[in-house]
RNA sequence: GCGCGUGUAGCUCAGUGGUAGAGCGUUUCGUUGACAUCGAAAAGGCCGGAGGUCCGAUUCCUCCCACGUGCACCA
């Protein structure tokens, strides 16, 4: 049998990327269902689920590499493979960037367009950008079970959701609270403490007293929040305020009253400005802690659209900017103002929007993290079924026991200092895009429910849940939970959790709570992480900078083969990578060297058709030392090659099989072999050692590069699978 | 301020308690049938600096420097 003409040219990517991949899907051995049953255990990933807010960039390409490549191995080695896809809502990011192309095409709000309307027009161009992430997952080569694939936000999530909203909430996990929280006054929602981004800008401190009668000095850079002030705080010991502490003042500040008592309080720095503090309860969320501390009343002076409220008719209405002007202006001609600094500040924003968050208090739903409840069920090691025990120490024990393992380990550092400092979840937005609160409100009753409560006039609460609520149900959402469905029972706890580090705070520490609440169960085995995907001078890609590489670029013109082993090739797992087009043609160059070696060896074992185990093939006594040189490499590359993707290091493995495959394969024994092939007594066992060794190499390097791979599979003589995908890794 | 990471060949990065590795780049040579998307060879590194442990440190420890990054503070 001839080759076909295909062989005769170049490996080309296009000529056989799609067609692999439709044939392997169609196949249905993405689901594990249809697997063959080998007695082993399943081996699970969830797919971190890509934002439906847009393409497919480096990030992702690099996730899905990771994943494809741990659940390939594991499925050549016969376990019971699931890798489930799906897509996040990603709430606020969605809505922000409907929002902002309906105001760039249509001069319109959300609120001109109404709750349901602009829900409609969000719901389009998430299901747009669904279908577009989806095909490009493809593309990548994703050897994931779409038969099982979830959405964030459809219709089995919201039943978790609001199963376990309810459920917390019957607990005291879930709580509605007034206190003051990040508003982002552009977004017009509140972000939790996680969703900050903290920019240095200059600021102005100015050093002053409220009026001529008030005994002490203060600093701020804010003067227009100073009409909120309910106390002045010192420190225990400064000798300087002793005879002021526990006094109560009242004056016109800028011609608003003024009440404040002064008080003691450790957090307050004697060196910083006057070592007096003027205490503001209701836009300072030190200063709140300070006030709970100490009851102290909490007085709002700046509303939700960053503007003053509740003081005098000349500054009611006004930004806080333009009061701030007024204020300082009025300090000046009485006189007060005794210093003004430059200084260099922090200024929190919004990490979605970039808008400036204005503290402020509000009514908002959180999570209770330190509260203790009773945990029927546990595997929790350290947690006792039936026990007391709080959230965050779910979050800790998993960790801390070893259940968990985080790679690479000094994460965990991170993680425990994250758990330890961690605060009251605040979980209700005030957007319109994602899972909507499950209560109802009737006069005084409040109902926690799904569904409308029986009756009439109940009105649901406006507000939704923070994305990252529905993401941490992830990894037992997408089995059904609610329901006790086989799925739950067969695939939980899952496997690994691959991700980028930057989300172990919102998704990773989650996703252990939740699924420690819930379940009483740790939700993956192993955290492996990766790092951040950079240009070739180190800088993150960005749109603005134009600095992208796109991933569905490469694939195009290089193969995505070619673009996955650029991707873990060299690129320690945590560590952020630079990529270049010039390391992905040299991926594209092995690619094509696999091909020309198979082709080597296929034209000529035309006349070999008997096929040997590696035992049978060491058994033959006229091996000749270039045989078992090249026999006893291989079988190093494979215990190495094993060892390196059990400890989840795909860099090594990638380089030991490069290394392998073209230095001692190609260069040195395919040079042998051209001269043994020519003796009549060793052509037979060499032919049987050459089809043994790419047969068994493709296997090992299928995960990496699947479609070359199984490109050149096809095309060897009675190969014992169809599809290279479900062939079975070389045992020793 | 507290913490984490990184610093290895011209560039991008692996790696290791025992005389340094890859890709790309550079130089020379070769190649009539697997492959020029090739092969053979070469040049190129006191493995950031200083101490310490050890028979021996690029690897382990301490300190320092540079860069990056997380958290907190910022009245």
């Amino acid at each position: 049998m001839a080759l076909p003409e295909i062989f005769k040219t170049p490996y080309n990517p296009k000529d056989h990327e799609k067609r692999i991949y439709e044939a392997e899907l169609s196949s249905g051995l993405f689901n594990p269902d249809n697997l063959e049953n080998t007695g082993k255990p399943p081996y699970v990933i969830m797919m971190p689920p890509p934002n439906v807010t847009g393409v497919l960039h480096m990030g992702h390409a690099l996730m899905l590499t990771i994943e494809d490549i741990l659940i390939r191995y594991k499925r050549l080695q016969g376990y019971r493979t699931l890798w489930l896809p799906g897509t996040d809502h990603a709430a606020i990011a969605t809505q922000v960037r409907v929002e902002k192309d309906l105001q760039k095409k249509e001069g319109k709000s959300r609120f001109d367009l109404g709750r349901d309307d602009f829900l409609k027009l969000v719901e389009k161009f998430a299901f747009d950008s669904h279908d577009t992430i989806t095909s490009q997952i493809k593309i990548m080569g994703a050897s994931c079970d779409w038969s099982r694939e979830a959405y964030t936000l459809d219709e089995k999530r919201n039943q978790a959701v609001n199963t376990v909203f309810k459920k917390m909430h019957n607990d005291g996990l879930i709580y509605q609270g007034y206190r003051v929280v990040n508003f982002d006054v552009k977004g017009g929602t509140v972000v939790s403490d996680d969703e900050l981004v903290y920019e240095e800008r200059d600021a102005t401190l100015y050093t002053f007293r409220y009026s001529p009668e008030f005994p002490i000095e203060i600093a701020t850079t804010r003067p227009e929040t100073k009409v909120g002030d309910t106390a002045v705080a010192v420190h225990p010991d400064d000798p300087r305020y002793q005879s002021y502490i526990g006094k109560d003042y009242s004056f016109d500040f800028c011609h608003v009253p003024v009440s404040v008592k002064i008080i003691a309080d450790p957090s307050v720095e004697k060196d910083f400005g006057t070592g007096a503090l003027g205490v503001t309860p209701a836009h300072s969320l030190i200063d709140a802690d300070i006030a709970e501390r100490h009851h102290l009343p909490l007085k709002q002076v700046i509303s939700e659209r960053g503007r003053m409220i509740n003081t005098i008719p000349a500054l009611d209405g006004k930004k806080t900017l333009e009061a701030r002007e007024t204020i300082v202006s009025w300090l000046k001609e009485n006189n007060l103002i005794s210093k003004e600094e430059k200084i260099k500040q922090n200024v929190a924003t919004a990490e979605r929007t970039s808008g400036i968050i204005e503290p402020l208090p509000k009514k908002q739903w959180f999570v209770a993290v330190n509260k203790s409840f009773s945990l029927p069920h546990s595997a929790i090691p350290g947690i006792e079924s039936g026990s007391t025990t709080t959230l965050k120490e779910i979050m800790k024990r998993s960790v801390e026991s070893g259940a968990i393992t985080i790679k690479p380990a000094h994460f965990a550092k991170t993680y425990f200092n994250w758990v330890d400092n961690l605060r009251d979840w605040c979980v209700s937005r005030q957007i319109w895009f994602g899972h909507r609160i499950p209560v109802w409100y009737r006069n005084e009753e409040i109902v926690v429910s799904g569904d409308k409560p029986e009756g009439e006039g109940w009105i649901q609460d406006e507000d939704t849940l923070d994305t990252w609520f529905s993401s941490a149900l992830w990894t037992f959402s997408t089995l059904g939970w609610p329901e006790k469905t086989k799925d739950l029972k067969t695939f939980h706890p899952t496997d690994v959790l691959e991700t980028g580090y930057e989300i172990i705070f919102f998704w990773v520490a989650r996703m252990i709570m939740m699924s420690g609440y819930a379940l009483g169960e740790i939700p993956f085995r192993h955290i492996l992480l990766h790092g951040t995907v950079r240009d070739a001078q180190g800088r993150k890609m960005s749109k603005s900078l134009g600095n992208g590489i796109d991933p569905l670029d490469i694939a195009e013109k290089y193969g995505a083969d070619a673009g996955r082993l650029a991707l873990v090739y060299g690129t320690a797992p945590g560590t952020d990578s630079k990529i270049s087009e010039e390391k992905i043609k040299g991926m594209k160059h092995f690619a094509n060297k696999l091909w020309n070696i198979a082709r080597f060896i296929l034209e000529n074992t035309e006349d070999c058709h008997s096929r040997l185990d590696l035992e049978s093939i060491k058994k033959n006594p006229s091996l000749t030392t270039a045989d078992k040189a090249i026999l006893s490499s291989f079988e190093n590359t494979v215990k190495k090659v094993e060892a390196d993707l059990e400890a989840q290091d795909l860099h090594t493995a990638a380089e030991e099989l490069y290394s392998f495959v073209w230095m001692k394969f190609a260069d040195e024994y395919l040079e042998v072999s051209k001269l043994q092939l020519k003796n009549e007594t060793q052509k037979e066992s060499t032919q049987k050692i050459l089809l043994y060794l790419l047969e068994n190499s493709l296997i090992l390097l299928h995960p990496f590069i699947p479609f070359v791979t199984e490109a050149i599979y096809e095309h060897i003589p009675d190969r014992p699978s169809t599809l290279l995908l479900v062939a079975r890794w070389p045992s020793l």
